[in-house]
Formats: structure tokens, C-alpha cells, sequence
DNA sequence: CGCCGTATAGTCGGTTCCGACTAATAGGGA
DNA sequence: TCCCTATTAGTCGGAACCGACTATACGGCG
């Protein structure tokens, strides 16, 4: 039987939980805070979606309901056992197996050559510069980080990212300019 | 406004019917002999919904509907002058511009901390393992399709996934290493 | 002290996506 | 010739996902 929830905004959710009780709203603000926002889609609707869906296989469970001077009711969710150990597990397999993904960049190089030679020489180096912007956006994340004195280990997967994008950022260049020498031959039938 | 359709399986079947008319069915079939089944995620369900959307929009049409012997009918699709032009815009605008895509590799990736040190060496390195595999199986690829004496444009995006997962592995195995030796702290509380 | 912008907290309806299932035919072997 | 399997072609109901929208409260400023 496959997992039962896929989403990995379930996974945020855990390991939140997994530090103290929260509720939704604050998952998600915790989650900004901490420059997640990135790594995982935060939308309210899905986060609603998926607290429910965890609750209800018992991977997480209400512990209260408050109401803070007139502010409308929160409820309180903490992980359990289970979820506890559902979440390792998860990780563990995340990381150990290479799933598909189908990124759009990936669907749209397959008909690079329906540009044209010039045309995708341009796209591919103007995607260069971005990449390379953000790139000096995660140095600036990382350092301000670690200035602050915090561990390595919170923003790992800032720096796999980091690394993602400038071997992304190498072939784009790479095959602009072999675009530009000729020395990748652009057949007729395009 | 945004762009109506986002799914790229849309893109697949543009790509397809500026080569000329087919009807679903024959897409998907053509598809998997190109061995696209890894870029594009075809799935029948989402194929139908999908040439339904594009005939909605007139980015295709429908052009026949023949009846071969006694099989069911087949609907045959071609692309109007509107979907070649919102093909190729689309496709400039995919490549130009980086966009978010929240992989699970970077989640869990973002909770490495939990699993402890060991248990997260080993899944970085059975991690390199499988994409060693796939790059293995990339190359080969890669060589069958140039030993046929197709242009290696057609296979692009192969040449970027494989660079892609090269950049992977190289990651997986320098944080494995870092892992082992101590160079990358791991603080109490995981 | 009333007004306005921002922060808090979440709802809801629609679209998209998925994959198990259906159904018919062609081809091959016993 | 009859059955079995593979191939052809597509349907359908439900799960997941999204993001615009709602509603209240707080704080500062003129």
C-alpha cells in the first residue's frame, strides 16, 4: 500500500509539530519566518486540507481550543506516536529514492529546438542571469544565518538548492554558447 | 492574466500536433516510444482532460472522427495558428523564467536533522547509488539515440537531467562525506 | 476618538489531477 | 474454432490543490 498522504506540506506540518503544539496559522507563519517558503507551498487551503487529513489518520490530534481575547477559536494540533514515527519514516524514504518530478524547465528544454537557434540562445542566457541572482540570494541567506549563529544543518537544504541552480545555471550557459558556435546542430524540420 | 493552462502535458501535445494531426490516444502511444514518458507525466485521465482544455481555448481542434472496423471512435486533433503562437510563447517563457517548484528531495532534505547523523549518511549515499543508476541509464540512452543518427537536439533534455543528476550526486556524496568526518555539526536537539 | 492599514485566522467553491476501471478487437496458440 | 492475452481507446468518481475571499482585532496617527 502506498503512503496515504503525499503532500509534502504534511511533512512541514510534522516537524513543527514535532517541536511544540501549534495551530494551522501559526504553522504557516513559523514556516515564513524561517524562510520555508520556499521549500514548501504554503497555501492556506492546502494547509487546512492537510491538517485535516493528518488528523484523520491519526498522524497529529487537537489538544485544545482557544480563544484569545475576541479572536476567532484556534485549534491546537500535536503530533502522536505514530505521526512521530510516520514522519521518520517518510524522510527516510524521501531522501534514500529518487522520485520523478517532471519540472517545467525539463518539458520546455524537450522542445527547445521549436525557438529556433538565436531565440533559444537568448531564453537560455536570460534564464542564466536569474539563476545567478538567485544564487547570490541564498549566499545572502546563508550567511546572514550563520552570522546569527545558528547551525548549518537549519539551512541545508538552502545550500543543496544553491547547488542546484548553479549546475542549472552551468549547462544553460554552456549550451547557449554552444548554440552560438554551432557546434549543436539545429536540424530544418523546426 | 495568467496563462490559462498550466499543466505541461499541454505542451507535449502542442508539440505533437505541429508535427501533424493525431487523435489521444496516438499522442500517449508516441510519446512513450520517445521515451517522454520521464518528462511529461501521461496519464490518461489527465491526457483527455487536458486535449479537452486545449480544444476548449481553439489552441487545437478537432478535425475527424473516424471509425476504424469496429474499434470505438477516434477524435483527431490538430493545432490552430493560435495554439503554434501560444506554443512558442509559452515555451520562451518556460525557459527564460526560473520558477518554483518545491521537489520533494528539497523537503525532506530540509528535515535531514531528524533522521541523526548516520541514519542520514546512508540514505545520501544509497541516495547517489540510484542516481548513478540513472545516469547510467541516461548515457545509454543518450548513445542509442546518437548511434541511430538522430540530431542530438531531440534528446536536450536528456542532456539536462543527466547534468542535473550529476550535480545531485556529486551533493548527495560531498554531504555524506561531511556527515561522516564531523565537518558538518549536528546539533542536540533532533 | 474615529479611521485606516496590517496582522490574525480561516472558509469555500471551483479546477486539476489521478489512476483504477471498462470495453472492444486483433492475433496467436492449443 | 475457441479461448487467452495484449493492444487499442477512453471513462469516471473522487482526491488534491489552489487562491480569492471573509471577518475580526489591533495599533498608530491626525
Amino acid at each position: 500500500m502506498p503512503r496515504k498522504i503525499r503532500n509534502t506540506l504534511a511533512l512541514a506540518v510534522l516537524g513543527l509539530l514535532l517541536e511544540r503544539p501549534m495551530h494551522p496559522y501559526e504553522m504557516a507563519a513559523t514556516l515564513r519566518e524561517r524562510h520555508k517558503g520556499s521549500t514548501f507551498k504554503i497555501n492556506p487551503g492546502s494547509l487546512y486540507d492537510t491538517v485535516e487529513a493528518l488528523a484523520k489518520h491519526r498522524w497529529i490530534e487537537p489538544v485544545e481550543t482557544v480563544r484569545e481575547g475576541n479572536r476567532p477559536e484556534r485549534t491546537v494540533y500535536a503530533h502522536t506516536e505514530l505521526g512521530r514515527q510516520e514522519f521518520v519514516a517518510w524522510l527516510d524514504e524521501l531522501v534514500r529514492e529518487p522520485v520523478a518530478e517532471y519540472p517545467k524547465f525539463v518539458a520546455a528544454v524537450s522542445y527547445l529546438g521549436a525557438l529556433g537557434p538565436d531565440r533559444a540562445a537568448d531564453a537560455l542566457e536570460e534564464r542564466a542571469r536569474h539563476l545567478a541572482e538567485r544564487i547570490d540570494g541564498a549566499d545572502t541567506a546563508l550567511a546572514e544565518t550563520v552570522g546569527k549563529g545558528a547551525p548549518r544543518l537549519f539551512m541545508i537544504e538552502v545550500e543543496f538548492v544553491r547547488h542546484a541552480w548553479q549546475a542549472e545555471l552551468d549547462w544553460a550557459r554552456d549550451t547557449a554558447a554552444e548554440i552560438r558556435s554551432g557546434s549543436l546542430p539545429w536540424p530544418e524540420n523546426f
